[in-house]
DNA sequence: TCGTTTGCTTGATTGAGTCAAGGATCATTG
DNA sequence: CAATGATCCTTGACTCAATCAAGCAAACGA
């Protein structure tokens, strides 16, 4: 399990709330994906195929270096979760497609991970509508 | 940079919001350790010494094996960050404790991780006290 | 005292992530 | 067209996090 991302001395208890909500939906998106087999970053790439995409395009969207997203996609190869097919128009690039396989885990993984609707799922209607907005204000 | 914990689809605005909070909360923690040329786990260990502690203790806290944050500790220490120095009373154990330089260190981190305190300070102190509140419900 | 538990380390392995370098293809331009 | 340069991806080398199995040494308990 990851360390996590949290400091230790909380000025307020708006932030520990955030830190404590970070920390519990960090462990939540990892143990989903364990129970399946799979990493936190294999379900990442899996959730983002519902369409086929570029390993650039992943990669720009992911923030990391495209030889990463080769790395990953080659996992999920071996796993047959995912196929590389060649792009029709530029022979330089794959398309990276799920398999149906693919598909059926990346539907249980979306079951699996159920923290977020629960907690929201806490919450009356107006009380998620203005926590959405507080979220949005505090994000800037 | 990791891969965000991120699902694609949401069902909601909450929902949604809470996945950008993750992201963003996230990539500021790993940039605000880079800054220092700390990876996000040796930042988050050092920032847990305000008090020196045992190993055990450690692992424990975080919610991992020991012989990570034995080399997770052999590191800081070869940066010059920590000392483990011998426990008075148990032989077998290990003290961790910050140097003087570990403690300028983590204060800077503090310093640099302003993620938090700045989306809380874009809000009120009445709403502080309300995503406080609808965070802890959602939480349950 | 003897066996067990505790506290930590070591070694091996897997995976994420980055960087540098290179091959293949595309696109442009002279 | 041919040459040049940019783009897309892969490979290899490396670092770090994380886990597991094994083991050592000290403490503890019967």
């Amino acid at each position: 399990m990851a360390l996590p991302s949290k400091p230790v001395a909380t000025s307020s208890e708006a932030e520990a709330a955030l830190f404590d909500l970070v920390d519990v939906y960090d462990r939540a998106y990892e143990a989903a994906a364990a129970e399946l087999s799979l990493s936190p970053a294999q379900a990442c790439l899996l959730g983002r195929l519902d369409e086929r995409r570029g390993m650039g395009a992943l990669a720009a969207e992911l923030g990391c270096d495209a030889s990463n997203i080769t790395q990953i996609v080659v996992r999920l190869e071996v796993l047959g979760l995912v196929t590389r097919e060649p792009h029709p128009q530029d022979r330089r690039a794959r398309l990276v497609a799920r398999t149906p396989r693919g598909d059926e885990i990346s539907r249980r993984f979306a079951a699996a991970f159920t923290f977020a609707r629960t907690a929201v799922g806490r919450l009356s209607p107006e009380e998620q509508d203005q926590l959405a907005a507080l979220l949005r204000k505090a994000l800037g």
